[in-house]
DNA sequence: TCTGGGGTCCTAGGACCC
DNA sequence: TCTGGGGTCCTAGGACCC
């Protein structure tokens, strides 16, 4: 698929669009790739020159693999004339966007599951399941031009493996529908076990353990040893594929729980200023970020490791968290903090591959009260920390902290962590 | 010689996904 | 000389409390 947009002179990877009827249970899936004008040539996107992010087809006919390590093959590249370019996320989100306001013409609820994939709750098309799905594919190619693929099942398990077999379907209309036991069957007899929905190379390896070495086997598995050795997301999928649902449509858009910024180095960095630096930037980007989804992080977590590629070497891998003393979005507040977690992992003598910083535990920068947030030593900071230091004589070290909960900011005694009292109203403890 | 049990919280680490 | 970046969820184990 060509997209002649000057705008996208690399190609994006979009639009796997799952579409799950949550209640009696359908699904719907998409993939595609869009090339950019490189006439036939393969074309591959690379993140940060480390890996293969996507690959065109012709690229995939090339055999490279998904996640090559770049260097590696960066002379058989240039040999065979592949084209390559750098991740833009900002032009892919904008697709993105286009195609997932199309889908919420189709259907009354949709996850937006990942950037190019999508569930949609069917419920109520049980008899005209295909036509629709063809209509939806129709819509989004003429409105949009990326082609998209669907899977249509009663989980949300089974409706990815219907999407995966509709993409590879040869000469298929791009929708594969698995409603029935038969279609489950055998649709999931000719996927491998690392082809499901959560499944990756350990999990496989654990599942051969005990002897389920395909999907078939696994759903027919007892659910009860599947949890014993692999916990309880192997139960769940064990349920999923025999077409019980234990994944409901998420519709709202939660907040983020994290924000990570993080490098691969290009070269191993040995002294700690360089470190101080990178890690410097992340905190910056990281906080960025924090700021333009309105949010305040409680905890600052910086972490580090040596190259794992080379086990010859020393190997070090450290992180440690900070907990400010009130959620802060501030570039100052963080940066300090940033840089007293550094000071705590840096050991001299290891050649550092990677690091970054994690910014957690964050709640909404409205929430937070006046001076307390801000990074200068306020008078009523000192008062605070003043009656934080009598209650610590009085009740023990520790005996006070500050948390974000929900959408409460405030402090505890920990002696009454189980009635949870949190406040806004810092003048408590002055008085306590 | 014998050395509770249960609950919660926190952290580190593992595994997965896109 | 060179092997991504950004997320989520679960679990095990230790600390601590009663």
């Amino acid at each position: 698929m060509l997209i002649r947009s000057s705008q996208a002179q690399n190609y994006a990877k979009l639009g796997r669009v799952d579409l799950a009827k949550s209640v009696d249970n359908s699904s719907l899936g998409s993939e595609c790739v869009v090339v950019t004008p490189h006439n036939g040539r393969p074309c591959i996107i690379s993140n940060n020159d480390g890996c293969v992010i996507a690959r065109s087809n012709e690229a995939k006919a090339l055999g490279i693999a998904m996640g090559a390590p770049w260097h590696l093959h960066k002379a058989a590249f240039a040999k065979q004339g592949v084209v390559v370019r750098s991740s833009n996320y900002t032009l892919y989100g904008d697709l993105s966007a286009r195609v997932m306001t199309i889908l919420r013409g189709f259907a009354p609820d949709v996850e937006v599951y990942s950037i190019d994939e999508a569930f949609l709750d069917l419920a109520g098309f049980d008899d005209r399941l295909h036509s629709h799905a063809l209509d939806m594919r129709r819509t989004v190619l003429q409105w949009t031009g990326i082609p998209v693929s669907v899977g249509i099942a009663p989980t949300k398990t089974l409706a990815k493996a219907a999407n995966r077999t509709a993409k590879k379907q040869k000469g298929g209309d791009g929708v594969c529908i698995l409603m029935t036991g038969p279609e489950q069957k055998a649709a999931l007899s000719a996927l491998a076990l690392t082809d499901l929905w959560g499944v990756a190379g350990r999990l496989a390896t654990r599942l051969e353990k005990l002897s389920i070495t395909t999907p078939l086997q696994l759903r027919d598995a007892d659910p009860q040893l599947v949890r014993q050795h692999l916990g309880v997301l192997g139960e769940r999928l064990v349920l999923e594929l025999r077409g019980i649902p234990c994944q409901r449509l998420v519709l709202s858009q939660a907040a983020n729980k994290s924000i990570v910024a993080s490098r691969s180095f290009g070269r191993p960095v040995t002294e700690k200023f360089e470190l101080e630096q990178a890690v410097s930037a992340f905190t910056e980007r990281a906080a960025e970020k924090l700021r333009r989804q309105g949010l305040a992080a409680s905890v600052l977590q910086v972490f580090v490791t040596t190259n794992p590629f080379k086990p010859q070497e020393r190997q070090y891998a450290a992180s440690r968290t900070v907990t400010l003393p009130v959620a802060s979005a501030d570039s100052t507040v963080l940066l300090r903090a940033a840089r007293v977690a550094l000071t705590s992992v840096w050991r001299d003598g290891y050649r550092y591959k990677k690091a970054g910083v994690m910014l957690l535990d964050l709640v909404p920068a409205a929430m937070v009260q006046g001076d307390l947030w801000t990074p200068a030593d306020t008078p009523a900071r000192q008062q605070l920390m003043e009656a934080v230091d009598v209650i610590n004589r009085r009740y023990g070290r520790r005996s006070v902290s500050f948390a974000a909960s929900g959408v409460k900011l405030g402090w505890m005694l920990r002696s009454e962590q189980r009635s949870s009292r949190f406040t806004t109203d810092w003048s408590e403890l002055l008085q306590v």
